[in-house]
DNA sequence: TTTAAATATGTTATATTATAACAAAGCGTA
DNA sequence: TACGCTTTGTTATAATATAACATATTTAAA
């Protein structure tokens, strides 16, 4: 749909779409039960795609609940710096794109004098709607 | 060993000590194969374990790994608030404690307004040893 | 154009991580 | 004692992820 779909590969293309149309985030065997209908059969072949995905950005892991998310940053073309913003009571995600919190997390070095080149931050509250 | 551990049930002590000797994050089946001939057999004794001693802020999970790790912050007795530097290469996992970053990360408020009570940070790179 | 390498796909089986469900035991206390 | 509550034990199964190997497709040299 975009430009950069182009490069991917036809099984990559189904699976970022059916991620792009969810309003949260899938988990693997659902995305395997919804893209059956397009002739992907078998656990590897969603996983494959995903981590393809993952590594050109265009999706994100959320780690502690082990589901895919878009990418709905623009700048974000290696996933090496994610921020996510998590609810924990109708667990709606939204991925945080906040320049000052990521040139922070970017720049940080703690005391062993490590570098980092990569990070994944996870908010946990609750949002507007589950706060009333 | 510590005053608190006395609040610990046999299970939780006995899953804590193990995590606590190990010198790198253990995956929860291989803390099972461990603690098999100290009478716990099964996978849910193991995980009940965990989630107690999670929820005390005695480990952390480390959510790209799957693994835990014994708190080795003392101010951290409730895990709500956690940090991770963790190398790609030999998968050395320290937990940061660094004043500021926690008050940055503590105070952090995105566009939305909501507000946080937890969060979880990794960070990735190479450590000293195997940056040579 | 032929050939070879690299990439992507299909397929089966299996490994790994985690929880459901229920029964029994231990413990504090009214 | 008898009641509630927490912990434990146990079996089975759900959910997540990868190994291994065969085939097909694309790409780029030769
Ligand atoms: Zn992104
Ligand atoms: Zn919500
Ligand atoms: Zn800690
Ligand atoms: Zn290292």
């Amino acid at each position: 749909m975009t430009q950069k779909i182009d490069f991917l590969s036809k099984n990559q293309q189904i699976v970022l779409e059916i991620i792009e149309k969810a309003k949260e985030p899938l988990k693997a065997y659902s995305i395997l039960f919804s893209v059956q209908k397009k002739g992907i059969k078998a656990p590897p072949q969603v996983y494959r795609a995903l981590d393809r995905l993952i590594k050109l950005g265009k999706i994100h892991k959320i780690e502690s609940k082990n589901a895919f998310v878009a990418c709905k940053n623009d700048s974000c073309t290696i996933s090496n710096a994610t921020a996510f913003s998590i609810c924990d009571s109708c667990e709606m995600v939204t991925e945080i794109s906040n320049p000052k919190l990521s040139k922070y997390l970017a720049n940080f070095q703690d005391e062993t004098g490590m570098r980092y080149n990569k990070y994944n931050l996870e908010f946990f509250g609750l949002c507007k709607k589950c706060k009333k």
